[in-house]
DNA sequence: GTCTATACCGTGATAGAC
DNA sequence: GTCTATCACGGTATAGAC
């Protein structure tokens, strides 16, 4: 029953588990997936997991935060380009969707499948939070308010809700796209896929500034 | 241990698991709400979801059909109307974006918090599948592919690729709202709340309407 | 057909030896 | 820091009462 464990220990089981149970997580979520499947997928024993990460739900978070600096960071310094740039009303708005969006696209097409995983996993939990709605993944939530709050400041008059619906709308765009669900191949039999984020980029751009333009108070 | 069973067995076990089960699945999602928790909350036996529903995941499953045929009615024949009235171009799309979420928003506000809890849930399944990518809810998928139809034929010239995706855009906004997140609630440290339909409907209803023309052809 | 009692096995977690 | 043993709880299956 016991697996041998490799000589190398390479001091990183705790990096070893994050791997595996990004890839694992993001097929299975957090209620699907065991921590004995992912300790024994990344050589380690059980009660490695509670060690490094007291609990499978904090691991999961865990999992989460690791790549979400350089998301964020990828967007808070597209924005800062936009902002100091001399685009105005609609160009600057879609160049402020771009800047939100544009992380994911490029992240998506990376070689390796991590970033990939990691896409699905962090969109479904903010779907659904961990499903239980108090504890909802807050980290990305300062970000989020720069981007409301450079909506308003493009669009002038725009009330501060339409500005946070705003967001809400082009937030479930984005994470709908990135769950990357199979609906829309069933929809379609086989016809189109969820996963070709490259085709869809140009038309969800498009969208959401076309539907954020919508909200805007029309000037006369 | 054992609790008392009430002597009106009321010969609907059934209707009572799927009641509880609603409100406790709603709440905790599949993974979250034990069974022995709907049973006891239910006043049934613990082995009475294996005898009417096989498994856990299917009475989830049934909770979800059981409502679905009214409201996917509702849809049907909203759009009908739609298409039999003399209404053209963004009109005509208006309506039938209407037609497609004014159930959900009329069902909200009944008395009974069910409907509430029905639609909580159902969009955050649908969003996520039941995790697993396999076993999406196809239930909707006849009436979505009629909107998408409905989409293609009143902006002529849209490719079918683009319908699918303005239907997929439509869906996600409404699912969003519909899983009832406290997102905003917290983005907006409350004041605003995520429940206050009322108050987003016009402003969903715009942002698909003019997201949606932008993806549209354009007439010259 | 309907319901009860109970048993089985996989799960997340933990205490304590090393 | 690491591993084993063990626990309480979860979903499920079934034998048999009514």
């Amino acid at each position: 029953m016991a697996k041998a464990i490799p000589i190398i220990s390479s001091n990183d089981t705790r990096t070893k588990i994050l791997d595996v149970a990004e890839r694992i997580f993001s097929e299975q979520g957090l209620e699907g997936a065991s921590v004995r499947e992912i300790t024994s997928a990344a050589d380690v024993r059980l009660a490695a997991i509670n060690y490094y990460f007291e609990n499978k739900e904090n691991l999961f978070l865990e999992v989460i935060k690791r790549r979400s600096k350089e998301l964020i960071d990828g967007r808070h310094e597209a924005l800062d380009a936009v902002m100091s740039s001399g685009l105005e009303g609609e160009g600057r708005l879609r160049a402020i969707v771009e800047a939100f969006i544009d992380p994911v696209f490029r992240y998506w097409y990376q070689k390796d499948d991590g970033w990939r995983n990691y896409c699905r996993l962090t969109a479904r939990a903010s779907l659904v939070g961990v499903w239980r709605p108090t504890s909802t993944i807050d980290f990305f939530n300062a970000t989020t308010k720069r981007f409301i709050q450079a909506i308003q400041q493009t669009l002038p008059g725009m009330d501060d809700y339409t500005a946070h619906m705003s967001m809400s709308f082009m937030l479930s765009n984005l994470l709908f796209v990135m769950t990357n669900n199979k609906r829309l191949d069933s929809l379609s039999e086989g016809k189109y896929r969820s996963d070709d984020l490259l085709r869809m980029k140009p038309l969800i751009t498009n969208y959401i500034v076309c539907g954020v333009m919508g909200l805007a108070p029309k000037d006369k």
